[in-house]
DNA sequence: TAAAAATACTCCATAGGTATTTTAT
DNA sequence: ATAAAATACCTATGGAGTATTTTTA
């Protein structure tokens, strides 16, 4: 039994999306009867049947459900891997994800000391909601994250423990004390244990119309501005900002930036 | 920019492997200038030198290095995502992967359990000291493990906590007390933080004969036999024994097995 | 009976083979 | 001088197009 090419998962995705021979043809651009065949071929390689097809309907057979998941596994494997050979190619420099609004603090402090130390190679910054796709696609090298982000295919340090704090409305009945417990929070319906996956600007726009109440960490309270109050919170394990980075790979760039960040982040 | 092809990955994975291209062509099956031509072809694809290659050297470029690392992640993610197809579409069975030696207890109690569940379908048990390769490489549906495995790409629910106990090799002089502390065996050389990944039987053979001391949960000691000694160790973090498959797969009969060993787990 | 997949056939693009040249040590 | 990769040229497999038939809801 030969493996299957890279085409005939192309190929299969189309038609399993679809459903339906003739508009996957037309989206691949070719005419429905290849497509048919190589369908056919793809099932006789693998020695199992992926669709059922009447003249009426086409439904992916349970294997074929499964087929779907692992192909689209391998093709992404295959654009991550062709992008990150491509990086290693080209002039180096480093993509380093991060969530908006982290540009101050931990992550200008790192930047500036990997310039200055031995062989720096140029650092884009990319501002993402998804680190975590991010790196898994090849797109960046390393990225700030939270410790409850999903490290899934990732490699990561701790850097640094946040004192969580609660992000209020101002005039919020909360939004005077020093410091609040999240049985406080929690009496309070708008109370979001996950912050929603929006940018740090659009998050405190929607705190301060009243839509929900976060927790964050402290570095988030940079620029507040005077519509959002963060208040301390106690009592909850204090969120890690870790540094990670796609596991199996390799750079020296990459791993120097990692090093300096641990660096910084340890005499701050 | 189009995607290279499985074929093109197998060739350069074969030329790098044997840094030449006529032996590498030899063990493809196929003669030296069509494999010149594909790589070149897969090079003038990717836009990325692969290989820097004079008449007497072939060496991989950094990006080179890269793209190996990645086509071996590719080609072993097509493999399994081919075998999980066909697990999926023969007739169903489940296979479960175990370390040698855990054949009774725990493992025995689920498969009955199961069995007597509703809708079973066949269960083969693969004896195994990697169990995390068998679940990745879609050879196992699920496996039972340690928590103190690694983890990546596969899903875990805890089952129960194992008292840790030491195995020593009777005679030994902690072979006679109650209970041990880590200070204790941290006095011996022989002492090992983890055990070697050999199976049971062998694991056992060598602690008699003095090579080393090891600990491990309780329920590896069903069959001792006179020559090794188990002692309940103090102060040490009980290893949890969890029940592992791959992530991002879906099969009803793996499910029902999963939940079934959370019951007997619980209920023990 | 009609919409859609499968089949029959034809063609051509491209993977692969053979013979030869180029290159670098 | 020679081992080994690249190039030139040829062949043929098999992927893709067009026309048509088969299927079933």
């Amino acid at each position: 039994m030969d493996r299957p090419e890279v085409r005939d998962l192309v190929y299969f995705v189309a038609v399993a999306e679809h459903r339906h021979f003739g508009r996957a043809a037309e989206e691949l651009g070719m005419a429905q009867p290849p497509l048919s065949r190589a369908i056919s071929r793809l099932e006789r390689r693998l020695g199992v049947r992926l669709f059922d097809r009447t003249s009426r309907r086409v439904d992916l057979t349970p294997a074929g459900e499964v087929f779907l998941r692992e192909s689209g596994k391998i093709l992404a494997a295959l654009d991550s891997g062709v992008r990150r050979t491509q990086q290693a190619a080209r002039p180096r420099r480093l993509v380093l994800a991060a969530p908006a609004g982290t540009g101050v603090g931990l992550l200008a402090e790192t930047l500036d000391a990997y310039r200055r130390g031995p062989d720096p190679v140029p650092v884009e910054v990319l501002f993402t909601t998804d680190m975590g796709a991010a790196l898994r696609s090849g797109t960046a090298d390393a990225a700030f994250m939270c410790s409850t982000d999903e490290f899934d295919g990732l490699d990561a340090v701790d850097l640094l423990a946040e004192t969580p704090v609660a992000l209020l409305p101002a005039g919020h009945p909360l939004a005077v004390r020093d410091s609040l417990t999240v049985e406080d929070l929690e009496s309070d319906e708008r109370f979001r244990a996950q912050p929603p996956p929006v940018g740090l600007d659009e998050l405190l726009d929607r705190i301060a119309l009243g839509e929900f109440v976060v927790v964050l960490g402290a570095s988030a309270t940079g620029r507040l501005g005077s519509s959002v109050v963060a208040v301390p919170v106690l009592g909850v394990p204090s969120n890690q900002i870790v540094l990670a980075w796609p596991r199996a790979t390799r750079s020296a760039p990459r791993d120097q930036l990692v090093r300096t960040a641990v660096a910084v982040a340890s005499r701050s």
